[in-house]
DNA sequence: AGTTAACTGTACTGATTGGTACATTGTGTG
DNA sequence: CACACAATGTACCAATCAGTACAGTTAACT
């Protein structure tokens, strides 16, 4: 039995929920087989490298997204008030409205981020980059940019971290909203 | 060999920095056992139920710390103004200026949440609760006080993130400073 | 049709997991 | 000094861990 469907490509947005949901020790290979319907055999195969393999194209692939769909806009469009708001509702759609937690997130704050400290490192710094360059174009100084730019992307995982502490996905949307007022 | 030292009192701190350090899945009994210098004879003795009841302990303890040293003083102090000072230079140094992770904040990402949820969910709500009667007795509405408030554990969360995430403690007592300013 | 290589299931490894059982030891109390 | 019990180390358990090996199978390309 051989070659169904697989493609490393379809498989990795698999395995981020698996990690998402359990955490990079906490996700086994069993469950890893479960979330992804691939024996090891498969997962070996797309990533002889294990599970550490596998975290790092999660990690590739979620900052790949952010990149193309919220940073590079962010620092790019000539409108950079529309850039923004275009950032906050793709990032409310991407957390599900506060049901998805940011994976990098939980990597930072674990044992994880040892491990990954790098691409976890590259991530915000990014985020704070591009925000922080639309918020200059549209007029703040530099140094409020970046300090504004800092707080708001600390403010969305903290945001992330209430809604799923006090199970209430609507506070996410809430807090977003409130921090998109004061930009 | 027996009786050397050990009190459950003294162990629940030795316990929470093993959580701390490598989650509730990766704390595993021979980590705990380094990190509490306790053999699992002893351990199985004084939590009789496992991981789960030594993870509860933490959480009651790290909870109990709050409660005293933050959340009632924030809620009684008679000058609001100040119980708040006090909560932000509490925080600052309990959280070792960034260098030590929030537990709580930490369960509430992972799947530990589940498991943990009434705990991690009433730890934020009495945090809340707490900053938002001082906000209000300091001159705010009860809509803006509550809203403030949650901006602002929110705000504290999610700069412990960051500060881990780029690896600037610094980034973390700015942060802190910031969201004290604004109040 | 035949070759090749990508893909996959199964069986296996040694190590580690959380947890139990219990005999032993030390210590405070009578 | 003796007793009871808290505290501890050790041996052990079945289950699961990450990872390997490999023989099969299938699809693509000639």
């Amino acid at each position: 039995m051989a070659r169904l469907i697989a493609e490393k490509a379809d498989i990795v947005p698999l395995l981020a929920e698996v990690f998402r949901q359990y955490g990079f020790e906490g996700a086994s290979l069993a469950r890893i087989g479960e979330g992804t319907r691939l024996g090891k055999g498969s997962i070996y195969h797309f990533f002889p490298g294990g599970k550490e393999e596998m975290a790092d194209a999660v990690l590739a692939d979620i900052d790949a997204w952010f990149r193309d769909n919220i940073f590079i806009p962010l620092a790019e469009n000539a409108e950079p008030r529309a850039g923004i708001a275009r950032m906050f509702a793709d990032v409310e759609r991407y957390f599900d409205s506060g049901q998805r937690i940011c994976l990098l997130g939980v990597f930072a704050l674990g044992s994880e981020r040892d491990r990954f400290a790098a691409r976890v490192q590259a991530y915000f710094a990014a985020w704070i980059a591009a925000l922080g360059a639309a918020l200059q174009r549209s007029g703040h100084s530099a140094l409020e940019a970046s300090e504004l730019a800092e707080e708001t992307v600390a403010g969305i995982q903290g945001a992330l971290v209430l809604s799923r502490a006090l199970q209430t996905p609507a506070s996410f949307s809430a807090a977003l909203q409130r921090l998109q007022r004061r930009l």
